[in-house]
DNA sequence: CTGTTAGCGCTTTCAG
DNA sequence: CTGAAAGCGCTAACAG
């Protein structure tokens, strides 16, 4: 069996009461401070974080609750979530919702079973109506990447619309004027990210040409097909817009498979800087959310949030996004 | 605050212990589980798994273990486990080591700490002495996708000698005979599927050549990196083996840059059935690990071990692997 | 089958 | 600053 503070208690002849208070950082007189370290060395004491959770209330354990673990654009917001979480010695639980909103409701009453002391939660959808549990039972939530439909959340995300606009301004910039889009309409970024595109073009007093966008999911199949689609066209654009990863992924697989290249015949601007981008040939533009913040302001807000015992207003931290230029876009001649 | 126990208790007239019982399947007259069942939905109470686990010295969490979250593969594993371990009712508590054995070891020491039931590790490499610590605090280890060196620990794998053995077999049968690979020399399963290569080219007869051989990481880059210089050879392969799904990606971009056609000029063969498959054109003939099965034996591996109480021998379930067949292969005359 | 009684290992008043 | 004592919510003997 492992030692426990009694151990140390016969070691030193201390009581429990001081030594627990130097566990958590109190004062004691110095030559105690150094009984209790060196007990503690000798025996391999550990603190049982289950007892201490059991009068605490608190278990150092935040939930992480994923729409679906496979995608890459989550791993890499996992792994900065894991790091942060790390340092500052909490644990992560993962669930997955598998894009389902009713198993994403059985998962936050699962997490607040497991007496989580907060979620961060990258939403199936904007509608989080599965979070109610959470807010009742008053454990902090803080979404990412995607807000709540009436912003009752605290929420770290970028601006999807104009990080989009953007994107599409620059083609503009380069003189394109026949920009197609593959995005997705079931999915609230993919809808913002359409939004700003869509914004770009009528400021610019560009026609919206329905046969320009190719709107599906954000999956590398549909990129796939998104791309085809467009490049079979008979007046086909002279940039597309590909409004994330695993979009971007599929559509330059299918534009390879032609014999139409990029930047030559065709402009390209992603989304996400992910491992992709070290791959494609030529080096793609793309719009570059900054995924380690994000990551670790969510971490921090929830922290903060654990640590404060009064409620507070919801907050919304944008984050702002930057083109990474490439040589995927050329220069046109209006 | 939460409905206790204690609540039950009165609002039931009946004692801890009935009612515990009742919670832990026991059994209890008809009458006094109708009175407990009512109480409990009118109280809206929920078992305090934290208490439970102190006492109980079980937490129901495992604690998983990769050696890199973002890589597609364990995502894909995660999902699986995730679900198996759902269902059990467990909870998983996940550590990302980042490739870095050192980082493992603090995470297993974390896992202790939280006093995980049991561990699943999809580890850095096949030197697990990060993994002594769990087995010293006797908490269950079951291994994923590979095997410690000395086999001390439980494993799920597949045979990847004998899968890349067949799969190049199997290019040999349509009668191939410049077979290039792309693999990695970095980690055991790159590695063994080398020596699977190269096990099938010798029975063959065939001469191993080094300038057919690319071998780096498991990467897209890599991937991307060996193929083009498997095509840039003045006598190029006829077929490449690529030996994981990261690498497939990367080298199939890399062939579609260039104006050699698959399967026509060239022979294709991949590793591992993830998205990509359904997006490749033509589809690309390949080795198929039973990825849900895996994840769901080390799960039910893992559970077994937590359930009994005596140390058992170490055992490895190796699961088969078969080839898909797409349409990247094609047959030559000798 | 049910109730009583002890704790699990730790924190936390409250005195001293 | 330190110690004694109570108790977090639950399970597990052991009687009855």
């Amino acid at each position: 069996m492992a030692a426990t503070i009694r151990d140390i208690k016969e070691q030193t002849g201390l009581s429990l009461a001081t030594i627990s208070k130097y566990l958590n950082g109190g004062n004691v007189l110095p030559e105690n401070r150094v009984k209790i370290e060196a007990a503690i060395k000798e025996l391999h004491y550990e603190v049982n974080e289950i007892a201490r959770g059991l009068v605490t209330n608190r278990t150092r354990t935040v939930g992480v609750l994923v729409y679906s673990v496979e995608s890459i654009f989550i791993g890499t917001l996992l792994r900065h979530i894991s790091n942060s979480l790390r340092k500052a010695g909490y644990g992560l639980m993962i669930c997955d919702s598998g894009d389902d909103p009713g198993i994403e409701a059985e998962n936050v009453s699962f997490l607040l079973n497991k007496k989580v002391d907060g979620i961060i939660v990258i939403p199936v959808s904007i509608k989080t109506d599965s979070l109610e549990m959470a807010r009742k039972a008053k454990v902090p939530v803080v979404l990412l990447d995607r807000p709540s439909q009436d912003a009752e959340f605290d929420c770290v995300r970028i601006d999807n619309r104009r990080a989009a606009y953007q994107a599409v301004k620059f083609l503009l910039e380069n003189g394109h004027e026949k920009i197609g889009v593959i995005c997705s309409h079931t999915e609230y970024t993919g809808k913002e990210r359409y939004m700003g595109y869509k914004e770009a073009l009528e400021e610019a007093g560009c026609a919206l040409r329905d046969e320009y966008c190719a709107a599906g999911t954000h999956s590398i199949e549909f990129g796939f097909e998104g791309m085809s689609r467009l490049l079979s066209l008979e007046d086909r654009p002279t940039a597309v817009f590909m409004t994330n990863y695993e979009v971007a992924l599929g559509a330059v697989m299918a534009l390879n498979k032609t014999r139409i290249h990029c930047p030559e015949d065709i402009s390209l601007m992603g989304f996400d800087d992910l491992i992709m981008s070290h791959v494609i040939h030529p080096r793609l533009h793309m719009v570059v959310q900054p995924m380690k913040e994000m990551g670790e302001k969510a971490v921090e807000l929830l922290l903060q949030r654990i640590g404060s015992r009064e409620e507070q207003m919801a907050m919304e931290i944008v984050m702002g996004t930057r083109i990474s230029e490439g040589d995927s876009v050329a220069r046109v001649e209006g």
